[in-house]
DNA sequence: GCCGCTTCTGAAAACGTTTACATGAAAAAT
DNA sequence: ATTTTTCATGTAAACGTTTTCAGAAGCGGC
């Protein structure tokens, strides 16, 4: 494993100095059109690459953005980080990735390495922005960072947000006008997740400005993939709910798929509705009823307010994009009689 | 914006030399227990983090692995993304994210990217090994890499994968067993995979095996959603199918929602098997029938094989995983009659 | 032939680390 | 008491670039 060619042995082979190597790469300054050639030849036949590290050091940059998400599993970062990866392409930056698994300890220490690895930039969704200690940590550094998905609370920071209580607020508001009385929530776990806690305060208020009670709510662990132990408990409850609204998409077609192991209909015994707006849920069948939020731009979006920060100096800014809903088969309106028939134990 | 502070200023506090905290740090040498600690203070009171560019420099070794996927908006490779994070970040190493879009051309400038980075190995999954410029490119460069996904063609290149070719065998011969006479195949376009291609022959053969004739095939793009038009070019073949194999499960779901919004009933009026196994072909209802390939493993693997081959200088491997058929909802025997009723046009 | 201008090029320092080597002191062996 | 060994530390060179500064060469105008 012979170590690659190195800007010296370009300028020795075209017979000039690194200097003018340099020069020739970067281009900005004069070269006669001559050495333009002989150097050009010479990295062509050495198979030279320049080295960014070697570069990096001399210049103070990186060249890299840091990304850190809790989990690639959900559809919802993994747009998100494709935007992302998009702009950063774009605007000739690389990211460097890592994901958190919703873990705040793991956040802390990731963005930790990520600052040892001189990112000029960071895009970030943290579990609970208030809670961070990252972000404290984040904030000492210097180093400009954008918040994706985390709700707009601190309006020193730059944030890519969509307004989760009005969103979750308006998506539960159409089940209510639907006629449900009793909708339930799966929620996923509120340490691990401050949009979760924004999309139930939003449920909490449309059922109440509905005049209803809200519950019951369950709050479950984001990972969990199999749901049919809570959809059996949420059916148990009295009186049972004949919608249920999921904190995020990956939860309702869990559910969805919990409801069908225990032989109910969607929407036909219960309607479901989730939030983010991932693909797989508009074509799967039933359509997923949902808030779409728009993943892959706001990817590109914090990416490129990063960018204008970091080299324009703008000011860090609060984006708010807009959500719409999206009308899915998973939702009806209630059956007439309230009891649905033979729960299954 | 000041600069982050430097092992100079940590060694001026501490009263000692650079090399003394460098030692600290790194921790091998020895050092008294006193200077241990006085630097100790320093480090915390400075907030300093050791730059890794200019270690990198010094030590060669740059400490992240490239990473290029043709996109992460499919399930597939986000999760076997998540996978080589998470190896990679047990083994100490941080991963740089490109993507290709499927796109050949700028698969080998993402390689060149990267390997002006210095990753010190890369995992990547090209459109089409066989023509990969990038490949032979990326062969040059002495920088070990793994594939991932790839058909295991040539044995001296790293690769982790399934036998695609079996799998997709397997899966249409259960479509030929359940009675099914007429099995039609959407296809990813075979310029952008040499998956689908393989995947393709599979189909083939177990028609073959079957006493069957291949087709109707159609080609799509991989970025393609709406597929309402190929199922209607499908249904339109006379004898019409009755039943359909995709290359990949998000074609399948497509393909899944295009039937319904053309009326027709899955697998009631036409049976649908996928290929990949992601995590919501399970969920949906109907839930798809699929082979499924342990994509996040694959990550993983792939990471502590060229990790091997990185510190223990170990040989390149092709590993072939195994792969399971998922049995879901979405096929089934087909009806008696064998003209579906109104197609609709 | 001299002056000033422009255009091109090279020498060398710098970026933040690690590490080979040297040095001095203390501990151990004689 | 002297020599050897060990341990802790410092000095300085290196890693691969970029960039400042200065010098050389070419050239037109006097």
């Amino acid at each position: 494993m012979n170590k690659p060619p190195t800007i010296r042995e370009v300028a020795k082979r075209a017979g000039v100095s690194v200097a003018t190597v340099s020069r020739v790469m970067n281009g900005r300054s004069s070269v006669s059109e001559r050495t333009r050639q002989t150097v050009g030849k010479a990295i062509r036949e050495t198979g030279f690459r320049p080295n960014v590290i070697g570069r990096g050091l001399k210049t103070a940059r990186s060249g890299t953005l840091g990304v850190l998400v809790p989990s690639l599993r959900n559809p919802i970062f993994a747009d998100a980080v494709q935007g992302v990866e998009r702009a950063a392409e774009a605007g000739g930056y690389r990211i460097l990735l890592t994901s958190s698994n919703y873990l705040p300890e793991k956040e802390v220490a990731a963005i930790d390495v990520l600052l040892c690895n001189r990112v000029e930039g960071l895009v970030l969704t943290v579990a609970n922005e208030s809670s961070s200690q990252a972000l404290g940590f984040l904030d000492r550094s210097n180093v400009p960072f954008v918040l994706v998905f985390n709700p707009a609370i601190r309006a020193q920071y730059s944030i890519v947000t969509i307004d989760n209580f009005a969103a979750a607020r308006d998506i539960v508001s159409r089940l209510v006008r639907m006629g449900h009385r009793r909708i339930a929530m799966i929620a996923g776990d509120s340490e691990a997740s401050d949009r979760s806690n924004l999309r139930r305060e939003g449920y909490e208020q449309a059922l109440i400005d509905g005049g209803l009670r809200p519950g019951p709510i369950m709050e479950v662990n984001f990972d969990s993939r199999d749901l049919e132990r809570h959809c059996r408990a949420l059916l148990a409850c009295d009186p049972s709910p004949t919608a249920l609204f999921c904190s995020t998409d990956m939860l309702a077609i869990g559910a969805i798929r919990g409801f069908a192991a225990l032989g109910l209909k969607v929407p036909g015994d219960i309607s479901v509705a989730g939030f983010d707006g991932i693909e797989v849920g508009q074509c799967m069948s039933p359509s997923l009823a949902t808030v779409v939020q728009p993943a892959e731009d706001m990817g590109v979006r914090a990416v490129e307010h990063l960018l204008e920060r970091l080299n324009a100096g703008a000011p860090a800014t609060n984006l708010t994009l807009p959500y719409r809903l999206r009308h899915g088969e998973s939702w009806a309106r209630p059956r007439e009689t309230n009891t649905p028939e033979g729960t299954p134990v």
